[in-house]
Parts: C-alpha cells; structure tokens; sequence
DNA sequence: AGCTCGCCGAAAGGTTCCCGAAAGGTGGTC
DNA sequence: GACCACCTTTCGGGAACCTTTCGGCGAGCT
C-alpha cells in the first residue's frame, strides 16, 4: 500500500509520516500543491491524502485538476473543521471523503481502510466509435463485446483519433502524442500503422472507419451528433 | 434513486423524507433497527442512512449485520458527534461515510452525491476474478472452495492484480506496490512472479487467468461488466 | 546448533512478434 | 503527363517476454 501525503505543515507531515510507516504503507510526501500534482502523476498511490491548506494551489483545486487529468486514486481530503461548506465543497471538487482536524489517529487508519477496501475509484470513461469502444484503462478494444487483437502502438494511434473525434488530426501530431519525443522517424512510419489499424478495424466493423483528408490528416466521424 | 432511513426520531425522519423527495429521491423509512434490516433486505436501494442511536439494535449492529449478509449497498451513518471513536468504530464497522449531527443540508446532499457517484454498490470484501477468490484478509486464494496453495508474494501480486481487474498493471507498478521501496532490481522478478502464479492459477482454472499486453504490462480480465 | 524445506531473486537462453525502414504502386492535382 | 501525397507490402533487427536453473537465505523443526 502506497500512500502519498500532500501536507505543508512539517510537524504535521512527519508525524503523518511515522505513523503510517509503522502500519506498513509506503510514503511519499509532498509539501505543496504542485508538488503534490507532480507526485501523484509520477507514480501511482493506493490513496492521497490531501490537506485543504496549502500554500499556492489548495488541495480543492489539486483534487479538481487530477480528476481531470483521469488519475481517479482515492482522495482523502483533510479540512480545517469548523466550515460546513468546506465539506460539501470538498466532496463535490472530487474527493472520496474528508477528515477534520483534528483528528485521531485510529480514525485516520479506519478511514484508509475504508477508502482502499471499495476497491479505488471510478473508472475513467470508455470511448466509443463507429460501433467501437476503447477502454483506455485494460488497453482494450472491442466491437459488439468482441475484443481486437490490437498491439498497444496501434491502441495509442486510434485512442488518440477516438479522443479527437470529428476532428482532423495531422500525422505529426500523432507522433507528437503515441511516439517517444526521442523518435526521429518521419511521418511514413504514421502511413503504415494507420493501415494495419484499418486492415483490423474495417473487417470487423464492415466498413471504413478511419478517413483520410489529404493534406490534412485523419479524421474519426463523430457518429452522435 | 432510492434511499431507505433508519431514524427513530420522527421530527428528524419526516425532514430528512421531506427534503430528500424534493431533490427526487424515492424514501423508505425505518424507525428501529430490526426493520432497518429487513426493509433494506426487502427492496435494493442506493443508500441506506443510518442513524447510530437507535432503540434496541444500534446503528452498528445493523451495519455489521448487513454487510455480514452480503449486502453492499453504500451506507451513511449519523453519529451523535463528539466521539472520535465512535467513528473509527463506525467505518470498520462497514460503514462508507459518516456525518456528525448537526448538519447542514447542502453537506448531506454532498455525501449522498460522493456515495452514489462512486463504485455504486456493489463492492465485495473478497476479491473475485476468474472463478478464483481472493481473501485480503485471511491471505487465501480459491477456487469454488478449495483452497490454492499460493505464496505470499504471489498473493500480493495476485491482490494488486484483482484490484486493478480490467486495467492494465505495468510491471514497474507491481514492483511499487508488491516489494519493498528499496528494491534494486529490474522488473524480471515480476516477471518470474507472473509465471509462478500462471503455474498454478491456469493449472487450476483451466484457462489463462493473467493475460500479457506486450509493452503495457498484465491484466487480469473483468468478468462482471 | 544443525538440519531440512521452500521461497525468492539473479541470470541465461530461447522464443515470439512488434516495429520501422525501404521500395514500389496508386490515385488525385495542377 | 508529371508530381506529390498516400497506400501497400515485405523483411530483418531487436526488444519484450517466457522459461528454466541455481544458489542463498530464512523459517521451522529436531
């Protein structure tokens, strides 16, 4: 169990620190928001623990930008107590649950225990497609519940045209976005996976699903306008 | 959405009835425990909220019981504030969320949105995947009640996978989570690991339970969507 | 202590198959 | 008809993964 602390206050960091390491979690600490948004996208956490307080990005606007980012760890937000509203605030920004200052120590254990027991958090959308879906969290594609035999260069190809779909998107940018910065190759390697993709895709679909706009790009139709 | 509240103080069930219908919930009211139990067992409901004080079985009792039952509908239990540790007592207890009388309106309705939004219902204490069953707790693995002989750092691999069914888990997540921060080495233990558990878990299901994403990582499948 | 047993991690060798380069073909566009 | 963008196919390198073996270390037992 991986625990990453985002907390200002040091006495409060350490003492958060010791005691969780002498149940048995990993820690990591962070000392402010950035920090702590860095951390979490770093590496993965069974459970953040978040305080409100902190100087530049609060914990409200830290647990709010990584929903959006699709990292759906179980928060727990710790409050200032006394303000009602901060609760409900807290809740809707995204987190699983909050705990007031001050708090005892055998209820923080009970309330990670409750958070890592319901199994972590909502699972990022699926995305669908010309009768296709993408889960883009088991990497796996499907048509009518039947999966695709797809290599995982070839799901970073049509996630990303799923994802702007009804939108042109140029070769480079697909390099940009499912290739290595480090990759030196030109736009041809583009070409060639984007016709494996459709050897796959059209013979199960029936009929073509990736466009070409010479020129431009390639484009997915949006289906649900 | 259906919500059943356990309260015996009417003043208090008659508002909470009041309130929650106007925001379009559908309310069962129970006024002792016993028939908390059996109106929750009688018809399935998004939320149960459930007063700690209660004449005859507490608040805790009924929790206990519930869960014991196999019935893992979110619950939301009113405590008489003050107690830490009756929290504490609370979320072991089986418990999702607590709120401290008194509370504000909006802060209930917040609670109400955090428990139905996530995971909704359905979340089990043991782990199951595959036809196999995975005891956090009791560190056992089975197959339609027999019992597999696994080590533990197969079954710490094995959990983490379980928890991440359906999501792909990368060999440098499993290391994070399953060895020791202080592990040096490279990631073909896992590896090693994964074939060791396929050894016996394919042996004993009959099929491949761990499934290989080339350049991702494993992925146990999930078999209840 | 001495022993056995079994789990764990390192290392080596084998296998699969994904990827990118290259080359030739096709169809629009001017 | 020439040029350009894109399509299609083939092929070898090599990374990723599998499988097995072996020695060490610790737990438990006598």
């Amino acid at each position: 169990m991986r625990v990453l602390v985002v907390e200002d206050e040091q006495a409060m960091a350490e003492s958060l620190t010791w005691g969780l390491e002498a149940e048995g979690y990993v820690v990591d600490v962070a000392d402010n928001g950035e920090d702590g948004l860095w951390k979490a996208r770093e590496t993965a956490h069974d459970v953040i623990i978040l305080d409100v307080m902190l100087p530049g990005l609060d914990g409200y606007q830290v647990c709010k930008q990584l929903r959006e980012q699709g990292l759906w760890t179980p928060i727990l937000m710790l409050t200032a107590m006394d303000e009602d509203l901060d609760h409900a605030e807290g809740l809707d920004s995204g987190a699983d649950d909050y705990l007031a200052k001050p708090f005892s120590y055998p209820v923080l254990l009970a309330h990670l225990r409750a958070l890592t027991r319901r199994g972590l958090g909502v699972r990022p959308a699926l995305l669908t497609a010309a009768g296709l879906t993408l889960d883009p969290a088991a990497r796996t594609v499907s048509r009518g519940g039947v999966p695709l035999e797809l290599t995982s260069r070839e799901i970073a190809v049509l996630e990303h045209l799923m994802r702007r779909k009804g939108q042109v998107v140029s070769k480079t940018e697909l390099l940009d976005h499912c290739w290595d910065t480090a990759f030196e190759g030109g736009p041809a390697v583009v070409e060639v996976h984007v016709h494996r993709l459709r050897r796959k895709l059209d013979r199960a679909v029936g009929m073509p699903v990736i466009l070409t706009l010479r020129g431009e790009g390639y484009l997915i139709q949006d289906d649900t306008p």
